[in-house]
DNA sequence: ATAATCTTTGCAATTGAGTTGCACTATAAA
DNA sequence: TTTATAGTGCAACTCAATTGCAAAGATTAT
């Protein structure tokens, strides 16, 4: 497991609490987290702190968001040379049976070739179906 | 343009005025809609009843959803011959920069080698950037 | 055709994720 | 130390989504 403090700093983010909290918390997970899911695992901590936390940990690339249908924002490490520009593209598996959301990192990200002058700057990309311990 | 009536019976979804106004609105469009964008475009109909038409068509195949990450669900037409299940997978664009979101029916969807004994459903796949129109 | 049943609709109210205002505290700079 | 800047906690608010319920409409059985 990476190095809070090295992260933090490395993104030029400054160190305090609950960005520690926060982001050793969502290191531990195997599974994208939603506000929720933080929300009730530090139970001390304030709702809307952890909210803001995540916002600057979006806004400094140290994690991202994922959009995966469930009705709430997923939040997910980035790797820790990622920038989450195009280069770092990947996609995500939620599972229908057990409602976890995965990045698939090691799943090549494949170039799509858009119409005639769009433009590709991000991506929200979630395969749902049954993951490997559901599928059964 | 297909005909309502049709699309509804070939879906066995009994034709009510408002599953016929809110269905011909949807196949009229170019963008995907949300519930708010119908709202605002049938002023006399009900929101709760323009939800439950969508819910509907959406359990009946008639309509997609899409989470592109705006906040609100967009609905769009599926090609008649859709069951939205694997084999009418597709992309769909957002534009950052005039917020609508398309079906990119026309990229062919590529084939993605899941993790072993992950099973691929359904998915909700939205690149984001610049479209034809924003992008100069 | 009428009564009984099921479906759809309109309205009002609720839910819940996300977000913001503001005062208080902690940290950094002068 | 004083002043400025950034972060936190709490409460309140926003807004999309959803639900309860009663009225209206459609369907089926008698």
């Amino acid at each position: 497991m990476q190095n809070v403090d090295e992260i933090l700093k490395i993104k030029n983010v400054k160190n305090t609490a609950i960005r520690t909290i926060v982001l050793r918390h969502l290191l531990k997970q195997d599974k994208a987290q939603s506000l929720k899911d933080i929300e009730n695992s530090l139970i001390e901590t304030d709702r809307s702190s952890i909210f803001r936390t995540l916002k600057t940990f979006v806004e400094n690339k140290i994690i991202h968001s994922i959009e995966d249908g469930s009705g709430m924002t997923k939040y997910a490490v980035c790797a820790i040379d990622c920038n989450c520009e195009l280069k770092d593209l990947h996609y995500h598996f939620y599972c229908n049976n057990c409602n976890k959301t995965f990045c698939l990192h090691e799943v090549p990200f494949k170039k799509i070739k858009l119409p005639e002058n769009f433009k590709i700057q991000e991506a929200n990309m979630v395969i749902k179906g049954l993951c490997n311990n559901c599928n059964k």
